[in-house]
RNA sequence: AGAGGGGUGUCCGAGUGGUUUAAGGAGCACGCUUGGAAAGCGUGUGUAGGUCUCAAGCUUACCGAGGGUUCGAAUCCCUUCCCCUCUACCA
């Protein structure tokens, strides 16, 4: 969320922004909330020096009382009585005002970088560096979920019988290929200082709120019905949520936190043609990285973490590109996101793998997660991002390392897998 | 899940309708003292909003959260969340 500090001092670069990011009437909306302030403001004035009068007169009643002095006690208190109706009133006018106010800011996304491109769609994405090459495949090359039916390692009709579409069975060494992924990842994260969290994959409507699903993307979301808590879209929410109502120690930061947990998404009308197998699920397993820094060291972490994501991606030996994302394109809470995409072989296409954002203090301004600095506290700026999930990076390992002798697994998950091939 | 007890500032803790402007203690910061330190003494010590050119000052709200009663609420009432003890259940 977007304060309204920011707001009034800069609303030519807000009205900038938005427009970059593709909002509507982007002029309209900020004069529109900078007048809502504005009435914000005069109404809590009426309010609070209507209760400045009544305070006194109840601390005056109170020492009538006490000396004794009843009469005199009963005159003051019909007087302040007639005060009590103008409070309410004006106090929920201002109530009204601000809610008025923050129901409009809330659907407001996040300013781009400077740096993110002008553009609408995918197409208009930046690359900004493609590593690899493409993968030397046998002209019989099959997709993964011809591969995955052929060797038996996971298993959609299964999944369809026990919950329905999108909810994967992994089995033998297609579950032991994700139980090596997710360690690996694990394991390389906190070999560069990471500390890990297993979080709850429940959350309530404060942490969704917090990092931004809430509201208005609560259909992306499962909900559950009793509590209304919500599973997880991605591990990003409990992650980042720990931090809610802080104020963090300077000395601690910047916060590197990872976490493995699965990741629940409806996904909502989006499923079609270039959906199947593994490229699109309900619900996938997912390392995710969060970092908390002070804003002038916000940006040299998101180059670190897009350079631990390509690390991860090299490691694996997979052809991979990277993109700067064009304001369109963007989430509605990031300021810069790069996309890692890799090289799917037997589809012929790239798969969005990790996505890694600086969401400076959009998200700390709804958390209200804050640090001191010189005595005053200050936002914090909020980072992410996938390291990675696991269905695509799994699709592009089977199509691309496919053979005569079956699917080879690369050297470096051989340790966590236990085996060298998939046959 | 049932019964009972709780939730107060950085921490401990007092406080059941009116100088509470949240006592007292600890911690922390600064100062005095000291050869240096400790002790001692003194001062300060939250968050958010408003007012203000800045600062100071003034002011409003905040005692788990939300609502209510009252001239006045940490204190009374309602709703709700969380914690503890016992019982039940369970991995």
């Amino acid at each position: 969320m977007l304060t309204i500090p920011f707001i009034r001092a800069n609303s030519e670069i807000t009205i900038q922004g938005l427009t970059k990011k593709h909002v509507a009437n982007a002029s309209e909306i900020v004069h529109q909330l900078i007048a809502m302030d504005d009435q914000r403001k005069s109404l809590l004035q009426q309010a609070e020096s209507a209760l400045e009068i009544s305070n006194a007169a109840a601390k005056e009643i109170g020492s009538l009382m006490q000396s004794g002095q009843k009469e005199l006690a009963e005159v003051k208190r019909a007087e302040t009585a007639a005060l009590k109706g103008t409070i309410r009133e004006k106090e929920e006018a201002a109530k009204a005002a601000e809610k008025q106010m923050l129901d409009l800011l809330v659907t407001l996304p996040n300013l781009p970088h400077s740096s993110v491109p002008k553009g609408k769609t995918a197409e208009e994405n930046e690359v900004i560096l493609t590593w690899g090459s493409l993968p030397n495949m046998q002209v019989d090359a099959q997709p993964h979920w011809d591969l995955i039916k052929k060797y038996d390692i996971i298993d959609f009709d299964l999944g369809n019988k026990i919950t329905g579409a999108g909810f994967p069975v992994y089995k033998g060494k297609g579950a032991r290929l994700q139980r090596a992924l997710i360690n690996f990842f694990l394991d390389e994260a906190i070999k560069v200082g990471y500390y890990e969290i297993q979080p709850p994959i429940l959350i309530n409507e404060d942490s969704g709120f917090g990092t931004g699903q809430l509201p208005d993307k609560e259909g992306q979301m499962y909900v559950t019905k009793e509590e209304g808590l919500f599973l997880i879209p991605t591990a990003e929410v409990p992650i980042t949520n720990l931090y809610r109502d802080v104020i963090v120690n300077e000395k601690e930061l910047p916060i590197k936190n990872v976490g493995h947990t699965p990741c629940f998404r409806r996904e909502a009308g989006s499923w079609g043609a270039h959906v199947r197998g593994l490229n699109r699920l309900h619900q996938f397993d997912k390392i995710e990285i969060v970092q908390i820094h002070k804003p002038e060291t916000s940006y040299q972490a998101l180059e670190e973490m897009s350079l631990h994501v390509q690390g991860l991606l090299q490691k694996l030996n997979l052809h991979y590109r990277v993109l700067r994302l064009c304001g369109g394109d963007m989430g509605f809470a990031s300021a810069l996101t790069y996309d890692m995409e890799v090289w799917s072989g037997a589809q012929n296409r790239w798969l969005e793998v990790s996505s890694v954002s600086n969401f400076e203090t959009f998200q700390a301004n709804r958390l209200k997660l804050r640090t001191k600095v010189d005595g005053k506290s200050i936002l914090c700026h909020t980072l992410n991002g996938s390291a990675l999930a696991l269905p695509r990076i799994v699709a592009a390992l089977l199509e691309n390392n496919q053979g005569p002798d079956g699917i080879k697994i690369p050297e470096i998950l051989v340790p966590y897998t236990g085996f060298t091939h998939i046959n």
